[in-house]
DNA sequence: TTGTCTCCCCCAGGGAGACAA
DNA sequence: TTGTCTCCCTGGGGGAGACAA
């Protein structure tokens, strides 16, 4: 596709809003499939439009890897949730100017999580537009990385990508011209002599290695877009570049303008920015709204036993499985009730053991679940949850279309490469929800055992991983390098999966892994939602935040009474009266209607610290010994703050109107008290720690510079 | 001094602590040395143990600087003061990897403005410590950048500073080896060659070359400690580097990191880390806290005339003229009654006037004083007042026991350089009290008209600038280059001032300029008061911020009585009752006893801004019109706030003993309207807008969130 | 005295095929 | 097919004195 037909499919798709973060044409797609080819397949960037789950917690992660010093000083408490809901504004992929190191700028709008997302959105975000790009990697050799020649370009990927050479002539050669992430442009002289004759990058390529620094091991990428621009990348081996930061503001600093920034944002509705560098620290901090509540849906108990996959070396992954040893806060008192690394884990031991995060988040795992349903079940599971690496967990083959997916399900511990660009990481239900009603018998068919497979006769043997991974063994390790190839022209994003040296086709025995841990029942019970979604969803493209018709974030039952009883483990003491510690599972499997994940949510909350949960702010009325809580975030303003509060300790009105000579006053953290709405809002969100609602009498009588008088 | 002698010196001085920021010995003096010859002589750090004013909004100002794009974005208000006294705890001096570009990593305590700094900390602040550094200076001529040669040595500096080649070999050669800022070593082969000889730096000095990225007119530095320690540097002529920052977090994060942060340290009495890079912009948001108080002496009208000085080409001093157009806050919203900046000036035609900012800080400029005292006054005063750039503004010879200056009453356009260390900046009141009576009679001397002047028989024809500039002339351009020489051994310290193609005695025709104003009579009367103070002030070490005996701090005339009209132009409208617009002027004058500064400065910030003064704050009592001021700063709580306004408005000690039924209460900057004493008393200096007396039952009847309803 | 130029000459490194994995 | 080696050869640039400002 070109010219004319191009150029009007171009502006169709942004007239429809399918071109993401990009008004700029052509050059611009090519760059974004550059920037997440040399970001490696593991990395996630929301699109724009997509709503997701921004957790200051990991974004001070992030951060801190780039203040060494001073950490350590203590920070103050902002009444920040630890997770936010937020919408994606903008996205923009960029590299640092002196390393290539790539990293994305995306600016983020709090929303409140009763905004229903429009499913077109979804549906935009769910179709990458993919173009006729073609593309290889190749890990750098000695050769390669010596000042004595130059670069030893495969001969298939030559003979594929680069402009074709007069054969004619004794020495062939040409000159190519691509653009590397900041659009500096590099020329390379590509030639084809020696004896034998093989393809070479050679005048051009030192001055890139130098320039680049480019070491053995470290990664060429090379793309090639539908009008033949050509485009050059780096993926560097050694992730570990020390950060170069310039001293502009002391980390303490940093830290309060994360804090402070978000908090104003979430109070005053405005964007923020965001920087996440994905090659500095595995801190991946915005979360997609639905891997996020896919996660939510599983019960995480001591002793559950899960895997999460990991790069290994040359980008290739890794599978490790573990075992949940705890779960409680990772911070009490700054962000209590956070689930940010909030499982403790033991990993199995491996030689790498070292490598693992002693914490990780839910939606970072993939529980191993029960066997009896493996042959279907799990495999839709693994595909649903895609907790981390959703692209390399299976070869993809991406066509305009659509996205085919193949799950695999093997440990390919080296030299298992899939290149392709970005795809929908949290292809669960809104994927499913696109499925037409002729793709649906593919779920279950177990020579085909993947979901949401579009059968649109793109499939060849390219594209099947089983097929590719038949080549795969020890004994040609030289003929199929770890080289990923994604050909073209016939086939447009349509990776080839070369490998050597890899035991392909082994398959993680998960049943008997999961049967070891006799003592607990899993949570199972998702999966079988997942089906009975796939099922029973009306195709209205909007359920996902509703089960069974039921608004999961307006439904809010005062007490609701759990009918089935629970098998989950708690890790920690609860606050909350155990009648109340009921969880999705069972819920949903006795499809209980008025139970919502917001509930759901709200339960594992408390269960996981005893501490106050920050997010909520504790209310008392004086003489009152029962407590309850209020959501900050959730007000507009003080009229709807005390109208909540009206309405939860029953003024009937009286609260509002200010007939009932009481008056609220809150707390601030350094413990004075202070009469309500002397500040604004959002300074109120800030600095206070608990409210009291007091009879006017009793404020008269008060020191008012004493801390909390109240009894309790 | 070297070996046993110096151990011991040393051991003395870190016994009494006269080594500011160092425990580890010499090696940290001469790198102290290096980094103040690499930032350059106008660059002012403060030290450990000193006080200053802490600037927020010049801090934003300097980070604005490293956040080119987001800076659009409305700032929120933090109820941060414009200048925040701080102790000085920590200073490290660095220098960034990649660029050598130097910076300041500044730790600040932010103290009570009440708390009187200990006199012993000034006077170890004002003797800094020199040993027996030598250095040179030497600006790279296209040959020294070139690929062929190396670096040519001019002939003085290596005699003095480079150790002794055999000459009796043909090609005399050592090696010599210097270590930078980071810590590196360089290795330079050193020789002696050439028809003529001469001396070059030879192997090592292209890789120094391409290592440093220097260029023509960038500038090598060259020190050599007292044990023969080498050390080099850079200073680059192109300052405006572009920031290579790496995207850790938004600019908008970034000021609500530094005002958040800048806010919790106030608030809850801890230390906060600045950043101060002064090669990046020049907004010295740290200000000595004498070089303040010495600015807010003077009255500045629109009309006045100043001058500042500027770091011209090449590190020379240039010092432009203007005019102050106006006075008034930068910005109201956020820093209502800031002094930053808030002078509007406009400047003197000059062929590079852009360069010029069109708002600067009291403390930036001098102001041209009346004529007729010019020959000895005004060289006092300008030693007095230094405003920015203090060292250059004289040449300097610092022996080890003190600061031995000239005044510099010329336009030095080009060529001029001064090399020395730092040396104490405010070198004003306290300086004058450290005098011993012996060297008093040099102030009025007018053949020396310079005070503080330390008689230690120190002085040489290399110390004197007159006889240094005299050499210099438009004829002799290549003889005696802008290079500049701390010689050495012999005299330690004593910078020799060779230039070039200088208009090297021009003197500013202050009266000249002045006169042409003749709309306006400038107050000059802070400079008879120097004079009085050096003539009556009893040498008791404190009496800085006593004037005659009387504390300027602990006495406050309840109604001053002016006794002379006021001379002084009022810029904005004042809304403190004209019979108080006095100014230290004419109460100096007068030798008005009873007038303190801290009056004269209620007045002037009032005048400053026709908004509300921060530094004053209004107060009234319910039912009279005629409101009242107090100096927050003077109290050390409310306690003695409340005494002071019982005082005040008469209550006779039943406002001290809550007998009145009248309660103080303050009203912050948003309008709202709290009891007093419901915030630690740091965070109510910070908050506090007004404050107003009420009867009791006025407070009862009132609704607490009604911002300020008290009847004017 | 020192900035610049030019000349000399070395060697780092680009560029080629040989050779082997 | 392609990684590595070695050999060839060129040019950039280090290093010297010449020369002039």
């Amino acid at each position: 596709m070109g010219g004319v037909a191009e150029s009007t499919e171009r502006k169709r798709r942004i007239q429809t809003g399918l071109l993401p973060h990009s008004n700029q044409g052509e050059k611009d797609e090519l760059y974004d499939e550059l920037w997440h080819a040399c970001a490696g397949p593991l990395v996630y960037i929301p699109r724009a439009g997509e709503r997701v789950f921004y957790f200051p917690q990991g974004h001070m992660e992030q951060v801190e890897a780039y203040t060494s010093e001073d950490g350590i000083m203590e920070m103050p408490i902002y009444n920040l949730r630890s997770k936010i809901l937020c919408k994606v504004v903008y996205v923009q992929l960029k590299a640092e100017a002196n390393t290539d190191e790539v990293f994305a700028q995306i600016t983020l709008l709090p929303v409140a999580e009763q905004d229903e997302p429009s499913s077109e959105d979804e549906n935009d975000l769910s179709l990458p537009q993919r173009t006729g790009v073609c593309s290889f990697i190749k890990t750098l050799t000695t050769s390669d990385t010596s000042t004595h020649g130059g670069f030893s370009v495969p001969k298939r990927h030559a003979t594929e990508f680069l402009p074709p050479l007069d054969t004619t002539q004794q020495t062939p050669a040409q000159e190519l011209v691509a653009k590397d992430l900041h659009g500096y442009e590099w020329h390379f002289r590509h030639t084809y002599r020696g004896q034998p004759k093989r393809h070479l990058l050679t005048s051009g390529w030192s001055t890139f290695v130098t320039a680049k620094k480019l070491v053995v091991g470290d990664e060429f990428i090379f793309l090639r877009g539908e009008n033949g621009q050509l485009r050059v990348g780096v993926r560097r081996a050694a992730k570990q570049l020390n950060s170069p930061s310039v001293s502009v503001i002391s980390g303490y600093s940093m830290q309060h303008g994360i804090l402070a920034g978000a908090f104003h944002a979430v109070s005053t509705g405005t964007m923020f920015t965001v920087y996440y560098h994905p090659w500095t620290s595995p801190s991946e901090f915005i979360i997609p709204f639905d891997q996020y509540m896919k996660s939510a849906e599983n019960y995480y108990s001591i002793g559950t036993r899960f895997r999460m996959r990991f790069e290994g070396e040359e980008c290739s992954e890794k599978r490790y499985m573990g075992t949940i040893v705890g779960n409680k806060d990772i911070d009490c008192i700054r962000w209590p009730g956070s689930e940010w690394r909030c499982l403790e884990v033991k990993w199995d031991a491996t030689p790498d053991t070292f490598l693992h995060p002693e914490r990780v988040s839910p939606w970072n795992i993939e529980l191993i679940e029960s066997t009896y349903k493996r042959s279907t079940s799990i495999i839709s599971k693994q595909n649903r949850k895609r907790p981390v690496n959703p692209s390399l967990s299976e070869c993809s083959c991406l066509s305009r279309d659509g996205l085919v997916q193949y799950p695999a399900e093997y440990t390919c511990s080296k030299h298992l490469r899939v290149f392709q660009g970005q795809d929908k990481r949290n292809t669960g239900a809104q994927e499913l929800d696109a499925q037409t009603p002729e793709v649906l018998p593919h779920l279950a068919a177990p020579s085909n055992p993947n979901w949401g497979h579009r059968h649109l006769g793109l499939e060849n043997q390219l594209c099947s991983p089983m097929h590719e991974l038949s080549q795969c063994n020890s004994n040609n390790i030289s003929y199929l390098s770890q080289n990923i190839a994604a050909p073209c022209p016939a086939y447009q994003w349509h990776p080839i999966i070369t490998c050597d040296n890899v035991a392909a086709s082994r398959n993680i025995s998960v049943s008997n892994v999961t049967s070891s841990n006799s003592g607990y029942q899993e949570c199972r019970a998702s999966e079988m939602r997942d089906e009975n979604e796939a099922l029973l969803a009306p195709s209205t493209g909007c359920y996902r935040y509703r089960l069974f018709g039921v608004n999961l974030f307006n439904s809010y039952p005062e007490l609701p009474s759990p009918q089935v009883a629970t098998y989950c483990e708690l890790s920690s003491p609860c606050s909350v009266p155990p009648k109340s510690q009921s969880s999705v599972c069972q819920t949903i499997q006795v499809s209980e209607p008025s139970k919502s994940i917001s509930d759901v949510l709200l339960d594992k909350q408390c269960n996981n610290c005893s501490i106050t949960n920050r997010s909520c702010t504790k209310v008392r009325k004086y003489g009152n010994a029962l407590g309850r809580s209020v959501d900050l975030m959730r007000f507009d303003g003080y009229d709807e703050l005390i109208s909540e509060l009206d309405h939860m300790f029953d003024f009937k009105g009286s609260l509002i109107n200010g007939s009932s000579g009481w008056h609220v006053t809150f707390t601030d953290y350094e413990g004075d008290m202070m009469p309500i709405a002397d500040y604004p809002w959002q300074e109120f969100c800030l600095m206070v720690r608990k409210m009291v609602i007091y009879p006017k009498e009793e404020i008269d009588r008060q020191n008012p510079g004493s801390p909390d008088p109240t009894p309790l």
